[in-house]
DNA sequence: ACTCAGGGACGTCTAGGGACGTCTCATGTT
DNA sequence: AACATGAGACGTCCCTAGACGTCCCTGAGT
């Protein structure tokens, strides 16, 4: 029996492999965050690319997501993982509150502080999803006073 | 003797005046930065606008130099004080090095992660130093292969 | 009335740390 | 010869923390 793991011939495959049982026998477990590249290369003893390929064959396969500077999350069945940056998470709620009326077109919408303090984000990130609704033209900022709804539609 | 300190009028004038013992007295040593405004204002237990009148008022008279996202340097006596960004500091190095002919036309830079190792900084500071430099053209990036100086000026 | 202080909101920048994405090239396996 | 790997470079983005800069407005002191 050829003791040739991790070396020559498709160690991706191999390594795909081990990563699969552990994902089946629930090591990561569903909607839980894979390590990262560099964490798997460290622990493999295997070149960056050679984790990369071995992580593709699991995201075709349909086991994982990839998001883009966040990480790699273990799929739930059937289900959609939570894929959204904060910032994201942040605009969205406050877009629902706009479209709900819930927060009408006029009415000051929360300060960054408030929404530093209410998602426990810095303000760079609460600023982004602010960013994001602007460019929507859903809102508008006026210096030294906050944000607003944006008036008739 | 009306113990009026802090409340009411002028209280920046004393606020300043307490500050400019500091210095001449040595407790803010000359090259040395200053509390930051947050920091300031809490001591004094005075809003942050207070505080910045006070300081404003040492800029005036030569007794401290400000330098924004970084804070404030109280003055050496006639010198210039180091009022200069990590990045600056690493694109400066570098500038020298290609105007003295050191790094030659079509030579390769030190990597990111070199520079990140050699001045102890983020990657994020490399490569704005490197940003820096591509700006002035003296330099060229190649993708997967690294930095160069650019041929012929 | 006028000035100042307080407090808060938004604007801009530096800096650090980390994840994935892409590309190049030498080396080794088959 | 063909391919995979290892190693490393640069590219882009997310997120955090913190500094100073600017503006607005209310209320207190004179």
């Amino acid at each position: 029996m050829p003791k040739r793991w991790l070396t020559g011939w498709r160690v991706h495959g191999q390594i795909a492999e081990r990563l699969r049982e552990r994902i089946t026998t629930g090591a990561y477990p569903a909607g839980a965050a894979l390590p990262s590249e560099a964490v798997l290369s460290a622990e493999f003893r295997v070149a960056r690319n050679t984790i990369r390929r071995a992580l593709h064959a699991l995201e075709v396969e349909g086991l994982i997501v990839t998001v883009p500077a966040k990480g790699r999350i273990v799929r739930t069945d059937g289900y959609v993982v939570d894929s959204a940056y904060r910032y994201q998470v942040i605009a969205r709620d406050l877009r629902g509150r706009i479209e709900r009326g819930d927060l009408a077109p006029g009415d000051a919408l929360p300060s960054e502080a408030e929404l530093c303090w209410l998602y426990d984000v810095s303000r760079n990130t609460a600023r982004q999803a602010f960013t994001m609704l602007e460019r929507e033209k859903l809102i508008v900022s006026r210096h030294g006073k906050g944000r607003f709804v944006r008036p008739q539609g």
